[in-house]
RNA sequence: GCACCUUUAGCUCAGCUGGUUAGAGCGCUGUACUCACACUACAGAGGUCUCAGGUUCGAAUCCUGAAAGGUGCACCA
């Protein structure tokens, strides 16, 4: 054994060897499942995968994204030692309308021009620069965290590969009866010009007038609304079936001129109303309201009339013609009282929608848009809809949700489900491949041929991330990526997506595959300060993960978010909990220099019996570790490994070892000194997925052959 | 309105299918520069396990109810 290395003299330096240990680890090739080395002779056989839940490719990595690398790093790591055939794929997300929106907003600044004026082709190749300009910086950050990714597996949401997939998902889907465009209620943002999906819609309480009213002097019932100005859209009052006030006036029809616009009022009984909520009756306005558009349609009321354009203005003759739909409110107020028909007006709280992207308030249009079928039978798939090909996996247990407890709040979506409006009216994006020409409908990957004008529209992106398990392994294809590696292990993720993004994914492994994308998902919190507030910018308590990396180096980052933080529940985070693991890496060092110098005192000896139970406690925490990593329970494991490291083989086992190592008995001496090496190897082994940087740099400085990151797991026939 | 989660030491949390004096980290107090490490060690203080009932020989752990905090969904006339 030679000397001890001159840089145990000083305290562990994270800075000087990170990058140098990540690029041998890159460079090894090791990433790639492919070129893992045989485990005692044999090929790897049983498959580990987990496909990375991509970032935003024009984004920079924050602690939530920093506490899922960690997670699935810490597995991967943990698996590919224990001999698995270990895929982790790695990937980025275009983030369409994200990032249509920051490229637009650059290029206002500094040109002054608008996406109108640049026109779509143009805006496009901007976008692309754009991505390309950035996506090094985020690729590097997954890098920095050790993240052991295969790199020569990498994909981009809007890459050619992954755009076949989405394209030919579309065309299936469609030829299969399930794609289907129709005149609905979608959730219109007038701010970003688009629909939105009823997921990405945020709910704001604000106070409200309610104001009660009449049609018309000669109109028989009351009713009360907060959006006076809709109501000249409106084609029916319903009225609860049961409600003694208005039964005799259901089935009645009234014409009145609504503040320059004349009306057709028919009056309906419907269960949905609530008799007991202002008068009891309701006004239908069926255009701008998907409870009133309903309602329409259970009493086949064909009118339907629009009142409010896509900018949100009034699109009706008369005074309110062009006014915005705030503007129109006031007028329509005016109007009442000066006819006589207002009633009464109170102020009551009501929930807005609002856009969470641009914070525009929601106006509910009929418009035509592509809509999944969820509901219909599915020919292939034992004619079960895509509800319940959702459905079923979870509630049987075939994927299993960790904590498990998300399962109700999964099936709780699964029953609010209504049909997935898929069409967004952005640039940026997987094009609809569907195609006009005078009245028809063609839906193909490439032009029908001359005159064939496509779709504008494109797909929202959660249907290309539903996807993902699948492109990113090569789907269409049958290759054999496909058939290794899927299902896939492992989906790993933030809770807060569990319906966007993991129910989708379901549906499309489901029906694409007829098989279930990944047979566990684990759900982590999110990541707050330690007051328990969310981590932004604005509140100017964000904490960085890159920075504190620096700081304290990635391993005391990786183990800060992972320690103490079971699954699911959110967790904090401080500087001053990253410095304290930044303690333990520095104490492993110091262990090892104290391990190594008395080995080298000692000189080489046989272990007697006496001292075999050393390394075996060690190889007993190891078992400890591994039990706790097979159920996901990340926090225990490394909770049982720093306990053990720390109190119980620093404190304790290295403080009666002294005297055995400085006495007398040179073989007593010799026999300890091996123990504790020994005993070494199995904790840096053990410590490995959770520390990977100092683990590796003291596994090399040590001497040792080949990379701790490929080195056997520690079991207890080893010790 | 419906559903779900949380409530254990000053702070952040563990505590599996109920079993002797309830645990950890950080923080706090005191001591020790006795050479692996002050990015340290040793010692210590600190809890009627939110409350009220119940089941049990025995409950932080199971059941019922309440309170407080949080989240999702719905409503949003």
């Amino acid at each position: 054994m030679a000397d001890v290395p001159e840089k145990f003299l000083k305290p562990y330096d994270p800075k000087a060897v990170e990058g140098a240990i990540y690029k041998q680890w890159e460079d090894s090739g090791y990433f790639n499942p492919d070129n893992l080395p045989p485990v005692d002779g044999k090929p790897r056989t049983e498959p580990f995968s987990i496909v990375l839940p991509p970032p935003n490719v024009t984004g920079t990595l924050h602690m939530g994204s920093a506490l899922m690398l960690v997670i699935e790093d810490t597995l991967v790591r943990f698996e590919r030692m224990r001999g698995k055939k270990v895929l982790w794929i790695p990937g980025t997300d275009s983030a369409a309308i994200a990032t249509q929106a920051r490229v637009e907003k650059d290029i206002q600044k500094a040109e002054k021009k608008s996406r109108h004026d640049l026109g779509r082709e143009e805006l496009l190749k901007r976008i692309d620069v754009f991505v390309e300009e950035n996506k090094n910086n985020i690729l590097n950050q997954l890098r920095r965290m050790g993240s052991s990714l295969d790199w020569s597996r990498y994909a981009y949401t809007m890459d050619a590969p992954r755009y076949g997939a989405v394209m030919e998902a579309f065309v299936r889907m469609y030829d299969a009866g399930l794609i289907y465009r129709g005149n609905r209620i979608v959730n219109w943002d007038p701010k970003g010009q688009t629909t939105i999906s009823d997921d990405e819609i945020v709910y704001e309480e604000r106070p409200a007038k309610l104001v009660t009213f009449k049609y018309g002097k000669d109109f028989p019932i009351a009713v009360a609304t907060t959006r006076l100005e809709t109501k000249v859209g409106d084609t029916a009052v319903a009225v609860h079936p049961d409600d003694v006030r208005y039964k005799e006036f259901v089935g009645k029809e009234y014409d009145a001129v609504f503040c320059g616009v004349p009306v057709h009022i028919k009056i309906i009984a419907d269960e949905s109303v609530d008799p007991a909520f202002g008068t009891g009756a309701l006004g239908v306005t069926p255009a701008h309201s998907q409870t009133d558009w309903d309602i329409a349609e259970r009493h086949n009321i064909a009118a339907r009339p629009q009142v409010i354009s896509e900018l949100a203005k009034m699109t009706v003759d008369g005074p309110l013609n062009g006014k915005k739909v705030t503007e129109a409110r006031e007028i329509v107020l005016e109007w009442l009282k000066q006819e006589g028909l207002f009633v009464k007006e109170e102020t009551i709280v009501q929930n807005i929608s609002t856009a969470e992207r641009t914070g525009g308030i929601v106006e509910p249009l009929p418009k035509l848009q592509w809509f999944i079928d969820v509901n219909k039978p599915v020919k292939d798939r034992g004619g079960k809809s895509l509800k319940e090909l959702m459905r079923e996996p979870v509630a049987t247990r075939q994927i299993e949700i960790i904590p498990n407890y998300f399962e109700k709040t999964y099936s709780h979506w699964i029953d609010n489900l209504r049909d997935w409006c898929i069409s967004r009216q952005i640039w940026f994006g997987h094009r609809i491949p569907a195609w006009f020409k005078g009245g028809e409908i063609k839906v193909s990957i490439d032009s029908p041929g001359a005159g064939w004008e496509q779709d504008t529209d494109v797909l929202d992106t959660w249907f290309s991330s539903a996807l993902w398990t699948l492109s990113t392994l090569g789907w269409p294809a049958e290759t054999a990526d496909l058939k290794t590696y899927h299902p896939t292990t492992l989906l790993e993720t933030g809770y807060d997506i569990l319906p966007f993004w993991v129910a989708r994914m379901i549906l499309m492994s489901q029906f694409h595959l007829g098989e279930i994308p990944f047979k566990t998902v684990y759900l982590h919190g999110l990541v707050r300060d330690k007051e328990g507030r969310k981590l932004s910018k604005s509140l100017g308590n964000n904490v960085d993960p890159l920075e504190m990396g620096e700081k304290f180096g990635t391993d005391a980052v990786r183990v800060a978010l992972i320690a103490g933080m079971a699954p699911g529940t959110d967790s904090k985070i401080s500087e001053e909990k990253i410095r304290g693991y930044k303690h333990f890496a520095n104490k492993v060092w110091n262990i090892t220099r104290f391990v190594l110098e008395n080995k080298t005192a000692a000189g080489e000896g046989p272990v007697m019996a006496e001292d075999e139970s050393v390394a075996a406690e060690a190889s007993a925490g190891a078992a400890e570790v591994t039990k706790h990593l097979e159920t996901y329970r990340l926090d225990l494991a490394f909770d049982c490994i720093y306990q053990f490291v720390w109190k119980r083989f620093a404190d304790e086992i290295l403080e009666e070892s002294k005297p055995m190592l400085k006495g007398s008995d040179k073989a007593r001496a010799q026999s300890r000194a091996a123990a504790l090496r020994g005993s070494l190897d199995i904790i840096l082994k053990t410590l490995h997925p959770f520390m990977p940087f100092v683990t590796e740099e003291i596994w090399q400085s040590m001497g040792e052959k080949g990379l701790i990151m490929v080195s056997a797991w520690p079991t207890r026939q080893s010790s």
